[in-house]
DNA sequence: TTCGATGCAAAGGATTTGCAGATGC
DNA sequence: GCATCTGCAAATCCTTTGCATCGAA
């Protein structure tokens, strides 16, 4: 559905639509919490899709260019991926790095404002990640 | 002051104060946002004080392992770092990089302990960063 | 004297680039 | 057919490690 619509404007903005491509989309519309290069490259492979390096990082390029993609970190050398647009707050496992969502956009937007007119800052983005210890990894 | 508290709890826990450890410190004391191991090196070598890389790398290993300096990330795949404590919200800016500070900590402290609740998770840290044009680079 | 601090060179890991060949449209 | 996508190898950038030496206490 809103997979249909990224890949639909793609195609018509005269984008070619590779499997890779699609792939990729699709993965990162579906997955709960950002992914990393590689771990995009293996789940590519888990569908058969035996993607190169190089490529997977060339396309993410090309999907943040066209903002539909954005990176964000969680604290390793390691970037990862999300769709833009999704919620993207997170609660990070800092031992077994998994993360979960957390939507605090309202809190943020008035910060934001906030931030513009006392600083003259064009804000054009943020990150916001909490780091800790899941309740797996608590014990 | 902070700077001689710091250094003076390191001497008392018996670790030897070299002048590479107390000019990391008073770097990133005095110093207006985190600075990346390259800065610091930089910063170092205007002072008259020439460090291998690797030495800045495991001074800043150093005093992170003992919860004195801290890493944040502006979305390059460089680390920067800043003292505990001193306010780690920063707004930067996406195009020559300079980085502010704001006080969020009060809206953040409510956050965190909602998310503590919800979701199980014991939360250690956190970082935020805006992501902006500054007025200068708007121009 | 002793153990931590340091420099140098080399290794490592993630990401990027150059170039040639493959492929969507 | 042609521009774009892809793979492979090599390059880059930041960071880490191994090892021998130096120096603070």
């Amino acid at each position: 559905m809103k997979q249909e619509s990224v890949i639909s404007v793609l195609r018509e903005q005269g984008h070619r639509i590779t499997n890779v491509r699609s792939a990729v989309v699709e993965l990162l519309e579906t997955s709960k919490s950002p992914l990393s290069a590689d771990e995009i490259r293996e789940e590519l492979k888990k569908r058969k899709l035996d993607v190169n390096k190089t490529t997977v990082y060339r396309e993410l390029d090309f999907l943040k260019g066209r903002n539909i993609a954005q990176e964000v970190e969680f604290g390793d050398k390691k970037k990862r991926y999300e769709i833009v647009g999704k919620h993207h707050h997170h609660v990070v496992c800092v031992q077994c790095k998994r993360a979960e969502d957390v939507d605090l956009q309202q809190d943020l937007d008035v910060v934001e404002k906030k931030i513009a007119r006392g600083k003259g800052f064009q804000i054009t983005g943020h990150s916001l990640e909490f780091f800790g210890l899941c309740s797996n990894c608590r014990q």
